[in-house]
DNA sequence: CGTCTATTTGAATGTACTCAAAAGCGGTGG
DNA sequence: CCACCGCTTTTGAGTACATTCAAATAGACG
């Protein structure tokens, strides 16, 4: 059932009533998404947080100049929206696109504040995920600065081992701050130092 | 009155009775630093999470071969830890010091859990706080990713102009992720334009 | 006042980028 | 099912950005 999922992952840190669950799924819609369509364009208000049940999702801004820069990558069981602007209820800045076909449940800005008036335990879910991703993106910022580009792809394949079979080597450049043509070397110096 | 600041801070995002007041202060430690000092050293457990209620803490990362990167400035009305280390009671990755004397409240892991149990407001406000650090830090790494380091410099400038005064240009060097030598640099560049 | 650290400056080096072209791969339509 | 087209990846040469190291200067603290 489609529903599983999400329930499973709200489990991880709060145990909902049959009523409460039965509320929360109301809440809930349902959307389908080919490849590479896009679920929020910059400049449009993020009107929803987005919770992947399948498939693959990647968040990124784009400047001026057309540079695109990878925020996340969202597999199966993440969460992902420009969180400043859904809660700020601003225009995007960033853009979020499926990369292969996926099934997403939205839940709009309105109904979350009223989820959270309704069932307050959600108040303490949505700390912890926030307190997750929180310390995710520190982490991330931690390896920026201190690690090699060579280092961080190294980490990246490490950290997230499926997602890198399911997204190309532009997109990992992106995210990891680097050119497409620059992994490429950083592919082929590390092949290298694995055969001797 | 050493309790304004910090009650101020929480009534920003949720209203507390006179008796909730009194019991969140009861938690709270009061700490005094001296310049230079240390509030947690790597390894250490991080037990508690930092009120900055006067002065400026830094926290930083520092790797094997000694270079540091600073990941945030707290200054007044902050709020400040090794969050992750904090959270799940992991030795810590960051040092945290005082870069001038200061005044902190602090709460430990066990009266913060206590907290959310005696008074679940606070989910609610340490939900917030949560998500306004990801948010921040989410901006941080894009503007890492599609930045010069000119550019972010400036942007430091113009975000945090009162702690670029109180801390040193090593300090915002490592905090941008280049070398100090390099922000000279930039800053010598940067009087050059602003002549013409 | 002296010492210690921060900042500036410059030269040499290395890391990562740009541009251009070739090779590989995948999806789509015929 | 194959062939083509478009995009991704690779490769290389030349360049720009940022670092390292060393030394001089300037500031700050005790």
């Amino acid at each position: 059932m489609k529903y599983d999922l999400i329930l499973a992952n709200v489990a991880k840190h709060i145990t909902l009533t049959s009523d409460e669950i039965r509320y929360f799924i109301s809440l809930l819609n349902f959307r389908e998404v080919t490849r590479n369509e896009c679920l929020l364009e910059a400049e449009e208000t993020c009107s929803v947080i987005n919770y992947v049940h399948a498939g693959v999702l990647r968040a990124y801004y784009l400047d001026k100049q057309g540079k695109e820069s990878t925020i996340m990558f969202a597999t199966a069981d993440w969460w992902v929206t420009d969180m400043y602007c859904f809660l700020n209820q601003k225009p995007a800045m960033m853009h979020i696109e499926a990369i292969e076909r996926s099934c997403i449940l939205q839940l709009t800005k309105e109904r979350l504040d009223q989820l959270f008036v309704e069932v307050p335990k959600f108040e303490r879910f949505f700390r912890i995920l926030m307190q997750n991703a929180y310390t995710r993106e520190q982490l991330r910022t931690i390896q920026t600065l201190s690690l090699s580009a060579e280092a961080r792809y190294t980490n990246f394949l490490k950290k997230y081992p499926q997602v890198a079979q399911q997204v190309t080597q532009r997109q990992i450049a992106s995210y990891l701050g680097i050119t497409p043509e620059f992994l490429s070397t950083i592919r082929k110096n590390k092949q290298k130092g694995s055969i001797s």
